[in-house]
DNA sequence: GGTATGATTGACT
DNA sequence: GTCAATCATACCA
């Protein structure tokens, strides 16, 4: 399980090391492949303008859910980063699915793999992750987070998706040429 | 009270 | 490539 102090810093830093790491909800999830950074001073985020209902979980305390409905349709989960109070999270994008397989499968109607978390909606579908996890620990269950077993993974870096404002800020984070992204990062330039 | 806008996805041309 | 689904929130009257 990763220590309380992994969240207590820059939501950038812990994108970057979010990517790697196995989110379990109730036993079902994977290993992170793609993750986005927002912090208070960013017009993209949702803190951007200050505390409200919706957003309160992103000023509580680091290393818990930030659930919001997306498009009337999806839920997106976050992990709150940074100060108590700081406004600041991480976007779980996508994930490799390792465990509850037939699970995940059935809750989305799919038996492609990497389609089953490779966007923020789908990740949320197949783990049942709802509004009812706003607020939530995410270092006791239904959550568990465990550390990442390689270091020096690929890590790719690039721009947001599917923002208006500061949309070239290079804080998506996602583990290069994997299979299970929303998107694919720009694979380097080959001899 | 009304209305515009998404940190998206899936269906369709 | 285009576009609708669907609703909480933010903002304005």
């Amino acid at each position: 399980m990763l220590p309380p102090a992994f969240f207590a810093r820059d939501a950038v830093a812990v994108a970057r090391d979010l990517v790697g790491v196995t989110l379990l909800v109730e036993g079902i999830g994977g290993v992170l492949v793609e993750t986005e950074a927002y912090d208070r001073t960013d017009p993209a985020s949702h803190s951007f303008a200050g505390r409200t209902a919706r957003n309160a979980a992103m000023f509580g305390p680091p290393g818990r859910a930030y659930v919001y409905r997306s498009y009337g349709i999806h839920w997106c989960l976050n992990v709150v980063c940074g100060q108590e109070g700081g406004g600041s999270a991480v976007l779980l994008r996508a994930l490799r699915p390792t465990h509850g397989l037939d699970v995940m499968r059935e809750r989305r109607g799919l038996s492609d793999e990497r389609a089953l978390c490779s966007g923020p909606g789908r990740l949320t579908a197949a783990l049942a992750v709802t509004i009812a996890h706003d607020g939530l620990p995410l270092d006791r269950p239904p959550f568990a987070l465990l550390p990442r077993e390689e270091d020096a993974l690929p890590i790719a870096t690039g721009p947001r998706i599917g923002i208006s404002k500061a949309v070239e800020a290079p804080w998506r984070f996602g583990l290069a040429g994997s299979p299970f992204l929303s998107r694919r990062f720009p694979e380097p330039a080959r001899a």
